[in-house]
Parts: structure tokens; sequence; C-alpha cells
DNA sequence: ATTTATAGTGTTTAATAAACACTTATAAAA
DNA sequence: TTTTATAAGTGTTTATTAAACACTATAAAT
């Protein structure tokens, strides 16, 4: 079949669906990588499935696109029904199709991930008891294609946190510069050079140092921070921010 | 509705789907956006759609996922039907899901997009007659949301050009420099120093430099240069190519 | 007063990017 | 055969950015 006849068909808003394209639906799922920072380390949410297939491994979480909503709100329900939270950063990633990959019938799934700060909210708005916060150097292994949407996951934070400030989502509004110092460490997993670090954050000028410390961490305490966010987006409208770290 | 009790019955083997995910089934689209490069000039592949809605207006290529592929397979499907080549470079792109983006009918859009090069192929096996290159630049408004879509792809291909050699898929296979030139400009959108541009391919130390000239282009002839496909994949390898132009 | 733990702070060197202009080879024209 | 026209080819200097590196400061606890 030639796919202008395809199109043809199916681009007509004047026809039914025919046999063959009710046959060509699929469901669309929508599965989600929640990254949390929590103090020094880089989490992911995971619950453990309490019913079949796969019963008592680890999953991401996720649902169904429905006939009236686009995939991002899919994707926000999906976070809020489990989290009970709102306005939290998510971004699409890729979308995972393979014919076998939910044995249990043909899904293609729509990967989202997003950021949060584990801290800075609580969590009794969960819905799901199985639902856990699991670092993710000891993530367990997952089910379906979910470990291959992580690691995809992971490259795009990766990157994103090498041209972004994404701190603004992940850390609580005050925060030390060894908290930011930690988060991009964990995203990048490697260690960083102290002052390096503090002088490229200082060059970007986005950040506003407080007359306040953070008494917790050390005898000397730690200035805290926030992000100046007018600043941010005006920068980031110039000239599309250059951060490397 | 809680997701687990979604998923629940949507993974069960054993369950016929009910009623309300039968509902929720959706037609899945697959939209190739395809780059080209004929001397000079950027240009994509777009078709002239002669049938409703739409009629007369442009359109990126298309079509849909079938049961048994997976959107890869369908973008390379769908590639293969509109020009009869394969082995082409694609990658997927973005999915696209505004409720109301097809007016005909709920439709998600799952978008890739190819690179190749237009000359060193003959299209006698294009199948829709309406087809045509088209300049990036001179580029007609498209239906639904193609235009995003083609600026979402012009954005990647520009990240993806600061970072690999690309010129691989959308050159011919002996090239002049000033070729390899004339494709980062037009995909950069801005006139890079010739000198500098020379010198940084040079120290990629992946190009091979042909005895060969060719002489179409001026009095004196531009040298012809190869990929050394080999030391490229080493390199992606080892340091996963650093590439800034 | 001493100990202790982490915060805070600059400079030097290396690497990379950017700016910059003249000569060369050849075909075509005179 | 000489001249002319056209794009190719070729290095150096300067500016910017990244990387390496170690000591002092502060406040709480003892």
């Amino acid at each position: 079949m030639k796919v202008s006849d395809n199109l043809e068909v199916a681009k007509d808003a004047n026809l039914q669906l025919n046999y063959y394209q009710k046959e060509d639906q699929v469901l669309l799922a929508v599965d989600c990588i929640i990254f949390g920072f929590d103090k020094k380390d880089l989490k992911i949410l995971l619950i453990k499935r309490n019913f079949e297939p796969e019963k008592g491994k680890w999953s991401l979480i996720g649902g169904f696109l429905k006939k009236n909503e686009n995939l991002d709100q899919a994707a926000v329900r999906v976070l809020k029904t489990l989290t009970g939270l709102g306005d939290i950063y998510m971004e699409q990633l890729y979308t995972y199709s393979k014919v076998d990959r939910d044995p249990g019938q043909r899904t293609i799934s729509v990967c989202y991930y997003a950021l949060i700060d584990v801290n800075a909210h609580n969590f009794d708005g969960i819905q799901i008891d199985s639902a856990s916060w699991i670092e993710l150097k000891n993530a367990p292994e997952l089910i379906f294609d979910h470990d291959e949407m992580v690691q995809k996951a992971i490259a795009r934070l990766r990157r994103k946190a090498m041209t972004n400030p994404i701190g603004f989502e992940l850390l609580p509004e005050k925060f030390t510069m060894r908290q930011l110092q930690n988060l991009y460490e964990s995203i990048l997993d490697k260690k960083l050079d102290k002052r390096n670090f503090i002088n490229k954050i200082n060059s970007l000028d986005v950040l506003v140092k407080l007359d306040e410390k953070d008494m917790t961490v050390s005898r000397k305490g730690a200035y805290l921070y926030i992000f100046d966010k007018e600043k941010y987006e005006k920068k980031v409208e110039e000239d599309g921010f250059n951060f490397k770290i």
C-alpha cells in the first residue's frame, strides 16, 4: 500500500475508521522516571508491583493515555495520582514500541522524566504504598524495558545538567553551595573541584547569597543561596545559557 | 482511578481489553522529516496533499504504525515507500499528541527525522509524484503541527551537528572541504571561518584526503576527501567524540 | 584555650576558540 | 602565450575558557 493511500483514507474527516485502521489502534502508556535529590543522593521513585504479570518486581510508575487528554497531561495526571504533587518539572523523553515489550498486550509507552526535591514535599498524598525512593546506584532490575528507559533518562539528565541550571527543580528553595555541588556530582557521577565549581557558578550570576546560614552541616555553617529566577530566565532568552560544568 | 488499578487491569495477560481500554485505544502515526543536502542547500522532502482534508496544502510524509512492527520499522517503511530508499540514518524525535492536532480523528504522531544525500541517490523509486525537495529557508506553511515538528527537528539537527560529524549521512562519499563547510553553515545558519573550520576538522583526524580533485567548482579545483569510518567509530567509542564547531 | 569539621577563597597554567589576509593552481579568455 | 578570473589552500597571534592546585576562617563542642 502506498503511503498516500493510507493517509488519504485515514485523514478524511468524513470517513469512519475502517477495519484495518481499527485493527492498528493501540494502547498508549505513559511511564515516568521520577528523579529525586535527597541531600546527597540522586534517587528514583519505583513501585513494587502487587499484581500480575511480574508481581513482586520493581517498575516505573505509569498509566494510560485517555481520549480527552494529551501526553503531557497524562504524565502530569499519573504523577499527581502517585505522589499527590503537581507543578513538577516534566519532560517527554522517548517512545518505546517493541512489539513484545509488554507480554500482556501490545502497548506503546511514551516515557517522561520528572525532577523533584524529595525533602521539600511531604508525600502524604501518595496513593501507592509500595512506592519507594531508591538510590540510583542501588536500583534493582526493572520489568519490561524500564531499565532501558532509566538509562536514557540518566543520559538526558546528564546532558541537561551540562547546559541548564536544573538545580531549580531538584533542590529546596534555599540551599548551600555544597548541596548544589553534590547534586551535580550525583548527576555526572564524578567529583568536581570545589573552587572551580564555585567560580563557574558565580560567573553565571543567577544565585543570590543570603545572610542566613545552614548550621546543621558543620561547625562553621554554610551560607544559603536562592536562585534568582528572573535573572536566570532573562539569561536563557538572551544567550541560551551556556552552562558547562 | 488509581494508577495501580489501571495497570492491574491493563497488564494482566489473561484479561481481554475491557470497554474503557478499548475506548482509549488510538491510532499511532509516524511522520518523517527528511533532511537532504544538495550542494549548497539544506532541504526537506514535502508532499503536496492531493486528498482531503487540507487538500493542496504541504505536509510531511507519514503513515500509520501497524500491529506487527515497532516505530523504527514503521518509519523505515514509510521512508522506503516514499523514496524507494533504505539504509538511511533515522532517529526518533518526539511524540505529538494534542487532542485536536488532526481534525479528522484522534491521532498521536511519533516524529522521526532522516538525513540523506539528495544527489547520491536517484529517486526513480519515488512513489508519490507530488513530493518535492524544498529549501528549508523557503519552506511553505505545513498542515497540522508539522511546522512545530520541523522546528524541533532543526534544533535537534543543530545540536547533533555540534557534537557529531553527521556529514557521513548528508554528503556524497567523496566531498570537498567547501562542501562540508557549506553543510555546517546550512545547518547552523551562519558563516564559518574557512581556516578555523579546516583546522578543526583536521584536528579530528577522521578524513582521508584523496589525490583526486573536483574540477567543477573552480579553475584550481578542490581536493576530494572521504570519511575514515573506522577511525571515526573508534573515536566515538573512546572519547564520545567531542566535536564543537 | 583547644580541638574539630567543613566552609570559603585566587592564582597559575593549559587548552581551546576566534580573529585575521595573502599566495597558489588552473582554466578560460584575450 | 600571456593575462585574467576564480575559488582553494595555508599559520599565527590573541582572547577566552577550563583545569589544576592548598591554605585560612569560622563556630561549636569539649
